[in-house]
DNA sequence: TCCTAAATAAGAATAATTACTATTTACCAC
DNA sequence: GTGGTAAATAGTAATTATTCTTATTTAGGA
């Protein structure tokens, strides 16, 4: 499952970028984790073995590592909160690009349950499914990122 | 659809909350808009006919309105972003609470896609189910708000 | 071994959110 | 209606997460 060094090194060169030491403790730190962690606690982590590690080579190499896809980031929401007034059951169509949120009614979504063997794990209050993609303006400028607003 | 003054009133006034114009003017905001405003956004709108209005009652109310319920915040993932290195198609149980991320398995949840007629507005490249919950530590304290970490 | 572009580290800048405090106001009791 | 009081507001400062800038170092190719 971890991959090593020269497995690592591969991926990152396919891609044309550099492979660093510090990329390899990063990616160790995240893949021998299963806690989702966040920049911060990858940093703690990593940087007990390279102590002038920097919080932007976190994040650098995140952004590679999404990159190549051996990560993901799972808050797609953490740059700013988003409200919502319409209390109907209710899911979300989300564009990558621009951010746009549009709403998406569908029965079966609003029906799905855990399976029994997960269900006594937690005591769940809800559900929310969030389809991703590209919205028709952004279609076809998908590989153009955008500014922040 | 949207509630009057006096209906909005009476929601604060059960939770024990006021009831001002700030915060009339603020809901009319958010559920007078389909874009899932930030609170930016709705600060922006209000200010025009509020010049003194300040974000800090712009937070203030939608913590308010999220309370009583009429109305919620989409992104729970905006105060820091988290990562994963499972590249397996799994989805997530999140704990309201203490901010825990539990992976969960489920083809039925892998194998979700949307309904035909929705299919042609954007270009899909993925979805993500999330239940939300208190997990088993948390249970016990679900009313007790937790700090951040 | 050398060159060069990319990565790193350190720190500054920005953006979103939260905290603080003086002033104002909603609402309740009279 | 008037006054008292706790809560809400406005304005500002502080904090946190992220992005940017720049000088220095280094990976990887020639
Ligand atoms: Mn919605
Ligand atoms: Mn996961
Ligand atoms: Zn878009
Ligand atoms: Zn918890």
């Amino acid at each position: 499952m971890l991959l090593t060094p020269e497995q690592l090194r591969r991926h990152f060169q396919e891609r044309g970028l550099k492979f660093t030491s510090q990329r390899y403790a990063i990616y160790r730190a995240l893949a021998g984790s299963t806690e989702h962690p966040s920049v911060e606690d990858l940093y703690s982590t990593v940087k007990a073995s390279y102590p002038t590690l920097s919080m932007n080579t976190v994040y650098n190499t995140l952004e590679s590592l999404k990159e190549i896809g051996i990560a993901s980031e799972i808050s797609l929401w953490h740059d700013k909160a988003r409200f919502d007034a319409n209390q109907a059951s209710h899911h979300h169509l989300v564009c990558l690009r621009c951010k746009k949120i549009e709403d998406l009614y569908d029965d079966t979504l609003d029906r799905l349950a855990l399976s029994p063997k997960a269900k006594h794990r937690y005591r769940i209050t809800g559900h929310r499914v969030e389809f991703h993609g590209y919205c028709s303006r952004c279609k076809p400028k998908m590989n153009k990122p955008q500014k922040r607003r």
